[in-house]
DNA sequence: TTTTAATTTTAGATAAATCTAAAAAAAATT
DNA sequence: AATTTTTTTTAGATTTATCTAAAATTAAAA
């Protein structure tokens, strides 16, 4: 198998690149991973070697396919990680991303695939992210930035893709938790906050808080 | 923190301790890790410098206080997650034991309390094992080797000293689980073997098997 | 009690993952 | 197009946990 630390490169190059959608530098990994750019460098050469990613000097990496499974079936462990502590274990969703970081390493597959049933096959983690299959397939998302919305949309929040504990906080004292309905009653033209009414609650929320929140316009 | 390594040292000092209740010799170690000699000695430096072993060189090991909290609530993770594997996600008693093995070294207190909580605070481990509290104590056990006990006398599995699957999984065959009551009807003079009556079945089992398991003899 | 055997420790090497500092390549500016 | 800036890579060290081989110590046997 692979290192805890190879592991949690995968994983990291599998998320950059999707947000990025194309080659992920060194320094970005460096970023996520607090740690220098020679050492990622050196470790390139490592996962390269053994297949994981196309690596061309200076040119960035991608996930090779072999690399881009293994890379989901971490994501896959960390987000039913999640769904047992939130669900099971009763941790609120701003505290659970540390502790499933290390559970995610313990890769025996019977283990993941006995969680999953246990959990009732969930489809989403605590903060609306799409769990992968085993066969390392997502379910179509149909999703939109909250942003991206008109004023007087209806939509559901569907996930976040920004995991801190001060951020998830904050949400969930406005009330602005996954599965909430919300309407976009306005937008202020001079800075771009927008005005929400969730569940007859009117709250106002900056486009810096906004930006992170995924919504749905489907199934309402 | 400790690392990994270090966790698994003091568990492994810790246990030969409990058997061998003398000072832990460097080969028994090196032995139990699947390590060698030289490669203890460096680690038990490193153990001692830390203040959780008591070393003096050519003179073996013993825990310090704060090395055998440390070690005690190893344990304590790897059996709560031993009962979480058995009774939540439907494992066999052989099959637990390398997976706890892994999940033992999350190492986050809450994690450990929330999910003793959840299982209903467990006295006991899928083998029979205490389970420490959580401020390390352990219940006074009433236990004895089932060779210790004359011919005629009536007692109920309460544990096994012995792990592997094998092991395991021929007692699982011949009837023999936790919470078993049985009957000593002989021990034959010549090879010692026992002749037991378990559940109205008789059975026979040879010294061998009968040296690793633990039983009480009282609340029957 | 000397000799032999077993155990333990040191000395010196290796592999994995990291680092700093400097060189090389690519991208952005003038 | 030449220069500056940024990014990435190499070179060489460091740390952790391991190893082999040889030396030191203790225990057992003759």
């Amino acid at each position: 198998m692979h290192s805890f630390t190879e592991e949690n490169y995968l994983k990291v190059i599998f998320h950059l690149f999707q947000v990025q959608k194309m080659p992920v530098q060194t320094n970005a990994i460096a970023g996520k991973l607090n740690t220098r750019a020679a050492s990622v460098t050196d470790m390139l050469k490592k996962l390269a070697d053994k297949k994981l990613i196309n690596y061309i000097r200076y040119q960035g990496v991608t996930l090779t396919e072999q690399g881009k499974s293994t890379a989901i079936q971490i994501i896959r462990r960390h987000r039913l990680w999640e769904v047992f502590l939130v669900e099971k274990l009763n941790f609120g969703w701003d505290e659970v991303h540390d502790i499933a970081e290390e559970l995610e390493h313990v890769g025996y597959q019977p283990l993941i695939e006995r969680l999953d049933k246990f959990l009732g096959y969930p489809k989403r983690d605590p903060h609306g992210d799409l769990i992968p299959d085993s066969s390392g397939e997502f379910e179509i998302a149909v999703q939109t930035g909250l942003l991206e919305l008109p004023e007087n949309t209806r939509a559901i929040i569907i996930g976040v893709t920004e995991h801190s504990s001060p951020y998830l906080k904050h949400l969930e004292k406005l009330g602005l938790t996954i599965g909430e309905s919300l309407l976009i009653e306005g937008i202020t033209s001079y800075d771009g906050t927008l005005e929400l009414n969730c569940a007859g609650k009117k709250i106002s929320i900056s486009r810096k808080v906004a930006q992170h929140i995924l919504v749905s316009t489907k199934n309402q």
